[in-house]
RNA sequence: GCCCAGGUGGCGAAACUGGUAGACGCAAGGGACUUAAAAUCCCUCGAACCGAAAGGUUCGUGCGGGUUCGAUUCCCGCCCUGGGCACCA
């Protein structure tokens, strides 16, 4: 289906690979590609096998979910992956690189929903198409250890995992809220929320508090905190984003006696400086004080009621108008004892903390904003140190410094305020010093179909009862259609009815299922043992782990990447891992963006044509100034270049582009057009140039090889011509060497071979017989460099320039320093930072044959006649700045 | 709103540790080949100005400041775009 089935040039049937040449003359990537995969799956060239005499390298790409067919976003992360094993294999490395499937989720529940399919059925269908997909891009996976998330046999042992942690007290139920669509009564994913409504139904959503499944995830925050210090293979960008999602901060609870009662009101604050400054404290409208005081406050209840419509996101509580109603509760400041009123306000999550925070509007920017709003007292009491009383009259002083206003404690630094009111107040009983963590423990419970069942049964006698070891895994039904309108789980007996394990009484399953993140935060693991019957991961997952080189998008930075460390930790602790980090380097490679098309309806929305639609119109300088639909000649205007996306219509299909132009082109302009972590722009035009310049490469080996085979290379005898070409040619080794092995910037090594290949190398008049050799060793350097970008034609040119067996299995070659050794450098002459000339000189001058090459040139003496030279800089191998005055 | 990135020719980008801004590619323009087209090959290509030419000058890396002999790179303050925000994966 995906090639065209012509009868190989190359593969002769024995184990290794012919010499024999091709008589092909021009470049047709569908026979080669063919041809060098049958030669791949036919030798099991990719096979991974636990070697402890060798040096491993796990090289993991993150595994999709199998949503129907690949994305450019698919054929980048893979090709990044591929591109790196390839690379690491070629430097000597027993290298394993996996692949399988993500494969419970949402979209398989409404695909089921609009089609009347089984997710399952549905599923694993696009699990067979994509996979071939996979294949016919080339990757080197290791198709032998293939996982999907959704077989029984993966998710026993998370099931299994899970009670282990149940039995060390490291998992609990407790009430969390959820989007509930009451109208078509099932809970709603965050993105299922539009504008507060329900996508299908359109209803308000409702907030709706359930019981569920949590994960101490908390009881690992310093650990996950402490260990990102020893991913030195990380980016920084990602740590800092996890350190800030912990969120770490050392405060202080402070309780705030209730007026009425013998109750109290604690809260957390990292500010114990501006304690003397609280004006008024806000709790969240569904905290207990808040609906006990509705019961006799109308307009309080009301307001509860209309926060109870808000959606649980954070981005969407964040941008809220702040808004707030007085409970009528009075609490005591608990130095001053001065009472303070309570407001039950939006922007105070029930979820976060103890659901109460106290509001200094002097002092905090969003306290500052309510209290304008509601007209509540502003107390000053920190100002800078040793200087004036901040004005708070345009917006809160937010900064550290020292106590005022704040009655004995004036004059104290911020810095100290923790010490001293933790003491004051721990004497009074009303305050202790606390670490607190932004992150909060991981809800698992999904109340879904399509996921893992999570291995739990509730007996109204024994209560809840795990799951026995013996019967795991507790399958998914598979033969079931959802409707919509909740979980088909929830609506079947022959699933939820059973025994209790403990008394034998009538009991019942939970039907909930685990968040899909559970089965993503361990599958690296288990590719190194994906067939164990036994037992979740054996030695081997120790001999692969930790994964070498990780490479996803920068969309999972913080979520994927922080659950699968704290599951790694859980698995070490069970004894499974002997490691602390599952992945030791990380590259999060960038979105795949693409031009958008559209045109405004009459109703004012907008119909996205698919780039491939239409046909740019450029001005003289080729900027865009419009587009027509190809279809109908009609103008279409331009939206700009975004993701790739259903949404705005504007993504491209792999498949077409390689059945147009082959894997190899795909995947080098891929890595071409930009650096693997910068967003990358498609464009059909780059393609066809990544195209031509493979065509280009083909054709110059070919002729090479028609003249017959080139005597070996005579270092000693070589001209000048012959030298600089040698120059070039292990210039850009040193290049492409540098760029693919440390920085992974593929895109500056595929420029290097580039420019040696247009520029010098079809330029290079071949005369002699000394002439040929160059040319050779210059054609093997730039098939083995470009071997892991382009596997299928380095392979077939490696065997064309004479050579048998497999290039990927070749040692990567090394830099000829002698070959680099030149007589002169240049040097740039610069008069004050500014250019002014150029001077070659012998590479061995000192400074002061230098500085009078560059004061004899006639531009740089316009500039320095007749004025003084104060200062004359030389930089060895780069340029000579002079320094002049008047 | 909060956290994290990014902004360089018409476009994607390069510039390694503060040292020639724009490598490599695309688009565009001109030319060769061809009956013609496609393909291929060659030349030009940041802007303005001076010069017949060779060449030279000034400006130019989102905006405004600063440090430095020298800043795309370091510092301060803004603007804009993107990613994440715990039930999309």
């Amino acid at each position: 289906m995906f090639v065209q089935h012509g009868k190989s040039p190359v593969y002769n049937g024995a184990v290794n690979v012919s010499i024999m040449r091709t008589p092909m003359k021009e470049y047709q990537p569908q026979t080669v590609e063919e041809a060098i995969q049958r030669i791949w799956v036919e030798n099991k060239t990719f096979k991974a096998v636990e070697d402890p005499q060798r040096e491993k390298f796990y090289c993991l790409s993150m595994f999709p979910y199998p949503s129907g067919k690949l994305h450019m976003g698919h054929v980048r992360n893979y090709t990044i992956g591929d591109v790196i094993a390839r690379f690491q294999r070629m430097q000597g490395k027993n290298v394993m690189q996996p692949m399988g499937w993500d494969a419970f989720g949402l979209p398989a529940e409404n695909a089921a929903i609009a089609h009347k399919v089984a997710p399952a059925e549905w599923t694993r269908q696009n699990i067979d198409y994509m996979k071939g997909q996979l294949k016919r891009l080339g990757f080197a996976y290791d198709w032998d250890r293939e996982v999907a998330t959704c077989d029984p046999d993966y998710y026993k042992w998370e099931q299994w995992l899970f009670i282990k942690l149940y039995e060390k007290g490291l998992v609990y139920r407790k009430k969390s809220v959820v989007n509930w669509d009451p109208v078509d009564q099932c809970v709603l994913a965050n993105e299922q929320v539009i504008d507060g409504k329900g996508w299908r139904s359109g209803a308000p959503v409702e907030r709706r508090e359930l019981e569920q499944w949590f994960v101490k995830i908390t009881a690992y925050a310093d650990e996950l905190l402490d260990d990102l210090d020893q991913l030195d293979g990380w980016p920084e960008q990602v740590k800092t984003m996890q350190r800030n999602w912990i969120g770490r901060s050392e405060g202080l609870e402070i309780d705030f006696p209730l007026v009425e009662g013998d109750g109290k009101l604690s809260v957390y604050t990292t500010r114990p400086d501006t304690l003397m400054g609280v004006t008024y404290l806000a709790i969240a409208p569904d905290h207990p004080l808040s609906k006990q005081a509705a019961q006799q406050h109308p307009e309080l209840a009301a307001f509860i009621e209309k926060c109870a419509h808000i959606a649980t996101s954070e981005a969407v509580v964040e941008t809220l108008e702040k808004e707030g109603v007085d409970t009528g509760i009075r609490v005591e400041h608990p130095i001053t004892g001065e009472i303070l009123p309570v407001w039950a306000a939006n922007f105070v999550l029930m979820g976060y903390g103890t659901g109460a925070v106290m509001s200094v509007p002097a002092h905090d920017q969003r306290d500052w904003e309510f209290a304008k709003k509601y007209n509540l007292p502003v107390k000053v009491v920190i100002k800078p140190v040793g200087g004036e009383l901040p004005d708070v009259r345009e917006g809160a002083f937010t900064e550290k410094g020292e106590l005022v206003n704040s009655g004995d404690f004036d004059g104290i630094k911020s810095e100290e305020a923790l010490d001293v009111f933790a003491k004051v107040l721990s004497e009074k009983g009303l305050g202790r010093k606390q670490v607190n963590y932004r992150l909060r423990d991981w809800g698992v419970s999904r109340q879904r179909y399509w996921g893992c069942p999570i291995p739990m049964i509730y007996c109204d006698k024994c209560g809840v009862v795990p799951v026995p070891e013996e019967d795991l895994p507790v399958k998914l039904p598979e033969d079931v259609v959802p409707d919509g309108s909740g979980s088909p789980l929830t609506k079947m007996p022959e699933f939820y009815e059973i025994p209790c394990p403990n008394c034998g009484g009538p009991a019942r399953r939970e039907t909930d299922t685990f968040d899909t993140f559970f089965e993503s935060s361990w599958y690296y693991a288990r590719f190194a043992c994906p067939t164990q019957k036994e037992k979740m991961l054996d030695e081997r997952a120790n001999y692969w782990l930790p994964v070498d080189q990780y490479i996803g998008g920068i969309e999972h930075a913080i979520l994927h990447l922080l659950y699968a460390r704290f599951f790694h930790k859980l698995m070490r602790d069970m004894g499974l891992v002997d490691c602390d980090e599952p992945f030791k380097n990380l590259l999060t490679q960038g979105m795949v963006i693409a031009e958008t098309w559209y045109r405004q309806n009459e109703d004012g929305a907008k119909t996205w044509y698919n780039p491939a639609d239409v046909a740019v119109q450029r001005d003289e300088k080729g900027r865009i100034v419009g587009g027509v639909l190809k279809s109908d000649g009609q103008p279409v205007c331009f939206g700009g270049i975004e993701k790739m996306s259903k949404s705005k219509n504007n993504g491209v299909d792999p498949q077409h582009m390689v059945e147009k132009y082959g894997a190899d082109t795909v995947r080098l302009f891929t890595m071409f057009a930009a650096p693997p972590t910068q967003s990358l722009e498609w464009s059909d035009a780059g393609v066809e140039g990544a195209h031509r310049f493979l065509k280009r490469l083909w054709t110059l080996v070919q002729r090479h090889v028609a003249e017959g085979s080139a005597p070996s290379l005579d270092k000693a005898a070589l001209d000048e011509r012959q030298k600089s070409v040698r120059r070039a040619v292990h210039g850009m080794l040193q290049q492409a060497t540098r760029d693919m092995g440390q920085r992974l910037h593929f895109n500056t090594a595929i420029a290097a071979v580039q420019g040696l290949v247009n520029n010098t190398l079809n330029k290079f008049e071949v005369k002699t017989d000394q002439d040929r050799a160059v040319l050779q060793e210059a054609l093997e350097l730039v098939t083995l460099v470009l071997a892991p970008i382009t596997p299928h034609i380095a392979q077939q040119l490696w065997q064309d320039l004479g050579h048998g067996g497999l290039i990927v299995d070749e040692p990567w070659p090394q830099v000829d320093e002698a070959a680099l050794v030149q007589a002169q450098s240049e040097l740039v002459v610069q008069v004050n930072g500014k250019l002014r000339g150029k001077i070659a000189v012998p590479v061995d001058a000192d400074k002061a044959a230098i500085i009078a090459a560059a004061r004899s040139q006639e531009n740089v003496r316009r500039f320095i006649d007749g004025k003084e030279i104060v200062k004359e800089i030389v930089v060895p191998g780069r340029l000579v700045n002079l320094v002049v005055k008047g």
